[in-house]
DNA sequence: TTAATCTCTACTATGTCAATAGTATTTTTG
DNA sequence: CAAAAATACTATTGACATAGTAGAGATTAA
């Protein structure tokens, strides 16, 4: 059930660019991303230039070069930048909606495993839709304010 | 995000012996689980053995052998079964309560990334946990008297 | 022209999936 | 009681994907 490494950088790197987003044309260097978030460079470079290919970020090259989102953070959710890194959301190809295959039980219709699957891959792509990168720069910013651990807030 | 084939073939093989559980000592073959739900038989025995270490099931060598639960299906969840074959159920380890482990991250208690994550864990972890081996087999039991694919009960 | 940056391709190491082969145990049968 | 057959158990191996590294090239600003 876990998220590639992959797709964890991807998320992370997103977070950078969205909490640095400005309407003109900054960018942001993969250097800086991946001194803030402790990322290999050059792992970083692949990832990034996929998710150019996805059109989620756009990069300019060149002494001042560098990355941003290519369109606003509120316009790009989750589960846009990790169908593009790592494929579907679903559990089992067998209940994907974008990436359906087909699988090797004898008969998916009368399948209770797919049918489970179903109910888990609806509350993943429920959160993943729901959360777009505006959302993760707005959360970034209040856990900013916080000045301690979260947990010493809990009552 | 993705289960690994591993895990889906356990799920299914653990549907059978639901499906087939009794009271008495019965068991069942490695060799008819393997063709009831196409599983490569000896990848299987690999998976049932797996099982048989984490007190899943239990297993009869010999000409009369095979594999019966250890326990009665309403006392297996799936995310019993899963974190015994993949590890932990989030989908990144910073957020997993059985299997927490440090991320790369600058600062856990600040990441967005992780709050997010954290939602999703929850979400997946509720139907894993709420699952029975014992609710597969009626949802089994259910879709077998169902003559047709489903889709074409759908109003 | 130089330096900083992204871009592209290739390479290595590690882990997972799956198949293969042989071993150990139990029941049946002669 | 011993041999044979059926079954689970264990270890090894190869193919493929993932994670990460490396080098050379292309583009841009100063």
């Amino acid at each position: 059930m876990k998220l590639s490494v992959r797709g964890e950088y991807a998320l992370r790197a997103m977070q950078v660019l969205a909490r640095d987003f400005q309407e003109d044309d900054s960018v942001v260097r993969i250097q800086e991303i991946s001194e803030k978030q402790n990322i290999p460079k050059r792992f970083l470079e692949q990832i990034l230039n996929d998710l150019k290919s996805a059109g989620v970020v756009q990069s300019k090259r060149g002494v001042a070069g560098g990355y941003r989102l290519k369109r606003k953070p509120e316009q790009i959710t989750l589960a846009e930048i990790i169908r593009h890194i790592e494929g579907p959301l679903a559990p089992v190809s067998c209940v994907s909606e974008k990436y359906y295959e087909k699988c090797s039980c004898p008969d998916e219709s009368r399948c209770a495993i797919r049918a489970v699957m179903k109910e888990l891959r609806d509350s993943i792509v429920q959160v993943m839709e729901a959360t777009t990168l505006a959302d993760l720069a707005d959360r970034a910013r209040a856990l900013e304010q916080q000045p301690l651990n979260p947990h010493d807030f809990m009552i």
